[in-house]
RNA sequence: GUCCCCUUCGUCUAGAGGCCUAGGACUCCAGGUUUUCAUCCUGGCAACAGGGGUUCGACUCCCCUAGGGGACGCCA
């Protein structure tokens, strides 16, 4: 029985990356009659969120991607969160300790940097040096009754070859002295990415690992806990990572990577997924626009191509319009619009927001129709007609685009409080501040009240809106942007 | 800095030693249909990173170089 799993961490926007590697692994074990899970890897206590969570699982749903088992739907393999499995790895651990194969370890923070930068500027493999697995059994129990922080971390042969075999690449061999010490369970008891993934698919039965190319790196590592174990290693299959136009690991800054901004402008799952799918591999026939049903019924994994690939919203439009024009109907059409704009719970965000500046239904269309746009139409001389100093207005722009990337809470006085904090802090008259995100937001410097306006929009398409606002007014340059990121941050720390 | 991965038109890709005069698609350009626009149709521009081998024959196999990317966290 084949099995594979998807394994997002709870920590951000639900990520095309995600929704890449799930589709792959989805196809694989669909095609092969098996088994596709979902499992929450929240193990970052700091920075893994519920909401997080939930997007996600909403998000993969709307693709159409359905699991079948993890923490919604449950299985016999549970829990499918790893937050709710610490005993679990707890008990893993302490086996490794008990057979020699991990060892506590004491060491600072402060003396592992000052290691690492030794190594590095010695021209060295970055690596822990192996300082506490030399204690004694009497050093560590003293260290830890005297109640000293500690984590445990794996032991690594200290010569020769590992060798993992990579279904699409062959074999590939990394010197054990390239492997660094990895730590397994953190100070706060929690283990680490390394121990858990291990642990869980063998312990829910995987059999093929589909994940990203950066994984390569550590696949000696999970190879070796396998053999710690003494458990059989899945087949590893690391799909190319997917790129920004300019060739560099897709990252939130340069491209829109949130599902749910895709969804918000409009595009259909279908469309997406689709895409998704034609980003390293292709139907037999050449035919570019596919269903998810007929990539199953099609899918080689051996087929997949190496070369990561650069995701090109342009032909992804492309794509969207034929699924819109060809596969639905005027009635599904009509269905689909209405779901989208139009639903109950988009309507009532909407109309406390307007009901008072409204006399007729149709004065609704010129006043709400920008939320229901994708990037409006502005032009730089909106902007120039403002009070606001252009030097100023692109600094509100960019300031508020790098405060709106961190925030994390979504609601209308959480985003207000922030942002005129944002304003006086750079000393800016509220009214200068807000005149061009009004602009930005919703293409006109009359509107709707700003921060309501953002929430129904919701933060992927606001982010989009003012980054292209700032490509209108004609980009920042990269010095400019160094720059400005120097005097953000200093404002930062005034905060 | 160290290690790992990758390399066909600008972009997504087809290509499993002769089928390649390297095919398709997006974008762009030109033309046609359309009262406009879009759709649709026709045509065009455009690539095997470079250098060595192996072979009768290399886009396909091997080596080197270059370029790109990734990893080097008590993040995942």
């Amino acid at each position: 029985m084949v099995r594979t799993r998807v394994a997002p961490s709870p920590t951000g926007d639900p990520h095309v990356g995600t929704a890449y590697m799930a589709l792959f692994s989805y196809c694989f074990a669909k095609q092969h009659g098996g088994e596709f899970l979902l499992r929450i890897e929240d193990t970052d206590l700091a920075r893994s969120t519920k909401a997080s969570e939930q997007t996600i699982l909403d998000s993969l749903k709307w693709l159409g991607l359905q699991w079948d088992e993890g923490p919604d739907v449950g299985g016999p393999k549970g829990a499918y969160r790893q937050s709710e499995r610490l005993p679990i790895y707890k008990a893993h651990t302490q086996s490794l300790l008990d057979n020699g194969h991990a060892f506590h370890c004491f060491c600072t923070s402060e003396r592992l940097d000052e290691m690492r930068k030794a190594q590095m500027a010695g021209g060295q493999t970055a690596r822990y040096d192996g300082f506490c697995s030399q204690l004694t059994a009497e050093d560590v129990a003293a260290q830890i009754s005297a109640g000293t922080p500690f984590v445990v971390r794996m032991k690594v042969p200290a010569s020769g070859v590992c060798t993992i075999q990579d279904r699409l690449r062959g074999p590939i061999e990394i010197d054990y002295a390239q492997i660094d010490m990895q730590v397994l369970q953190k100070t706060d008891g929690f283990p680490t990415y390394h121990l858990a993934v291990v642990v869980d698919d063998h312990l829910m039965e995987i059999t093929h690992i589909i994940r990203g190319e950066e994984w390569i790196n550590s696949a000696p590592k999970h190879q070796l806990l396998y053999e710690y174990f003494g458990w059989p290693m899945p087949e590893l299959i690391h799909m190319p990572l997917l790129r920004n136009p300019d060739k560099s690991k897709l990252s939130k800054r340069k491209n829109p990577t949130s599902i749910r901004f895709y969804k918000d402008m409009g595009y259909m799952p279908e469309a997406v997924l689709n895409y998704l799918g034609m980003l390293g591999w292709s139907l037999p026939s050449g035919e570019e626009k596919f269903s998810l049903e007929e990539m199953v019924a099609h899918f080689d994994i051996d087929r997949i191509s190496m070369g990561a690939p650069v995701f090109d919203v342009e032909k992804l439009k492309w794509l969207n319009g034929r699924w819109l024009r060809e596969t639905l109907d005027d009635e599904a059409l009509a269905d689909r619009l209405s779901d989208w704009a139009f639903n109950r719970d988009k309507l009532m965000q909407i109309i406390p927001l307007i009901k008072e500046r409204v006399e007729v239904f149709s004065d609704v269309a010129p006043l709400a129709g920008f939320l229901l746009e994708g990037l409006p139409l502005i032009e730089a001389e909106q902007f120039a007609k403002l009070k606001t100093e252009p030097g100023v207005a692109i600094k509100v722009l960019q300031f508020s685009l790098w405060h709106l990337e961190q925030a994390s809470d979504w609601r209308s006085e959480v985003l207000q409080a922030g942002l005129k904090q944002l304003a006086e802090t750079m000393d800016v008259k509220i009214r200068d501040f807000l005149a061009p995100l009004f602009i930005a937001i919703s293409g006109r410097s009359v509107a709707p009240p700003l921060f309501d306006s953002m929430v129904v929009l919701g933060p992927d398409l606001t982010r989009a809106r003012v980054r292209h606002a700032l490509n209108t007014l004609g980009g920042v340059s990269k010095k400019q942007a160094k720059k400005l990121e120097a005097e953000y941050r200093q404002l930062g720390s005034a905060l």
